[in-house]
DNA sequence: ACATTAATTGTGT
DNA sequence: ACACAATTAATGT
């Protein structure tokens, strides 16, 4: 497990850090659907995504899911960083995307590794910067109320996770990920599939634009 | 192979 | 948003 802590970080962190990591980080493995943080939960260690893709979601007051982001491999998450300093809970689940790999650090590092090495400094602040760009695009998506766009990004996003344009799914969970009702993304899809942006039978749309 | 059923998707109001 | 029609996949006989 040294070896693939190294291969993915090799180029970002110092030898140092390298080992530090490797000798605190927890390694674990997560199929699809597992549940690797609840709201309300403490806050205890921060994941480093080694591989695979975890989903970032908060609930409303209902208690329907809004995803927020997804994470990939040298992501780290970011809600993690911010509540760090302070003993705090979550205010997000996060679940499996599919199989995937993380290395759970102790908070008590981050801080250390924060003073002490600057290659560590950018990483988070780097990955925290990038995440809450992101956050500010969904909210603003979401105040204009402009669906197709959001739907258009999402596909994308999942195409990329996949690593292939095909992607299982039903409209009914592109719905409850967006936040919308089935029918307003049953009749999305159609308009993009005669734009030619997709195409889909029964629990499988293809993202066209992302074919070799 | 066929019929039955369940789940997903499409459409009009 | 709702109801229903149409389509497709899953399952049993």
């Amino acid at each position: 497990m040294n070896t693939i802590v190294e291969e993915r970080f090799k180029y970002l962190f110092e030898e140092e850090l390298l080992s530090k990591i490797a000798r605190s980080g927890q390694f674990k493995t997560v199929s699809e659907g597992d549940l690797l943080m609840t709201i309300g939960q403490k806050i205890s260690h921060m994941p480093l995504i080694l591989s695979g893709s975890l989903k970032v979601m908060t609930e409303d007051e209902k208690g329907d899911d809004l995803l927020l982001y997804y994470l990939e491999w040298g992501d780290t998450c970011a809600m993690t960083f911010s509540c760090c300093s302070k003993k705090t809970v979550s205010s997000i689940n996060v679940i499996a995307e599919e199989k995937s790999e993380i290395l759970l650090i102790p908070i008590e590092n981050m801080e250390l590794w924060m003073a002490k090495f600057s290659s560590w400094r950018n990483f988070v602040l780097e990955s925290y910067n990038s995440r809450f760009s992101e956050m500010l695009k969904s909210i603003d998506s979401l105040a204009f109320d402009n669906m197709d766009q959001r739907l258009k990004k999402y596909l994308r996003d999942k195409a990329l996770i996949a690593r292939g344009a095909d992607l299982i799914i039903t409209h009914a969970d592109i719905a409850n990920d967006l936040h919308s009702s089935r029918v307003v993304i049953s009749r999305l899809m159609k308009k993009l599939e005669i734009e030619g942006i997709i195409k889909q039978r029964r629990n499988l749309v293809e993202v066209l634009e992302f074919k070799g």
